[in-house]
DNA sequence: ATAGGGGTTACAGTAACTGGAAGGTCAAGA
DNA sequence: TCTTGACCTTCCAGTTACTGTAACCCCTAT
């Protein structure tokens, strides 16, 4: 299969697909013709690796899970660690997001939203 | 005040302030020795982007926020429509964030997590 | 022969900094 | 006076994960 029938099937841009040859997580055969040739394992890898980011997994984490799939004598301990160690992240995140959202709902609630000046979302950005 | 003050004053690295006027965010004095120098309401303009900043706006709504800030015959409705936006986008991200979260609570809550290969994580992002 | 719809590479740009190099300035101490 | 160290300056490169664009090649159908 060709990158744009890859694309399809996978869902993501030719052109990601591409990236991830040029920093090495994939790399496909080529056809006499110099373009990219895939096979059914290669289209799985993308899927896999299309998941994984999906999930929110750096590309270098996803480098990480490749490789631990694709060996058969790995510690499934490996890749709980990272995915817990991701699962952090992840709520840290939504833990800092919460925050604002928090303080930016009670700023928009308060605010008058009309034709004056006065706006206590400036307010409390100007004074903490 | 010389950058390093107010760096000190702010919390935010001496860095980020010399980006800030680099993209025109900010506009300070020099000394006659080249340095930057930053009165009062050069501090308040940083406070007043630092936080912004911390409620996740972006550079370009912050620059919006401090132009409104600026203009005393705003209409608060501006300012209120810019952090409803924000407001939006955070909601998203966050519900984002908790597909995410879901998923692989449920994935590493199921991985043994120990020195055999099996792992329903790995499965998982193989499989869909 | 040509038009279209593939494909290829390489380079630049995005967001918001951060790090590092190379060098100028200033106050204090020997 | 000289030097040391802590400041400050500018400029350039790197970060993440792509995305856009240009210039060009290939293949098939008309």
């Amino acid at each position: 299969m060709n990158i744009g029938e890859i694309a399809k099937r996978t869902g993501m841009p030719a052109k990601t697909i591409r990236y991830y040859e040029d920093i090495g997580l994939i790399r496909p055969h080529r056809d006499a013709n110099g373009y990219r040739k895939f096979d059914e394992p290669g289209f799985h890898k993308l899927a896999f690796l299309g998941r994984a980011r999906a999930l929110g997994f750096s590309i270098e984490d996803c480098r990480k899970l490749l490789a631990l799939y694709e060996d058969e004598t790995r510690a499934s301990a490996d890749v709980k660690k990272l995915a817990q160690e991701h699962l952090r992240q992840i709520e840290g995140k939504i833990s800092q997001l919460r925050t604002m959202q928090e303080t930016l709902t009670n700023l928009v609630d308060t605010c008058a939203g009309d034709h004056r000046p006065d706006c206590p979302i400036l307010r409390d950005l100007a004074s903490g």
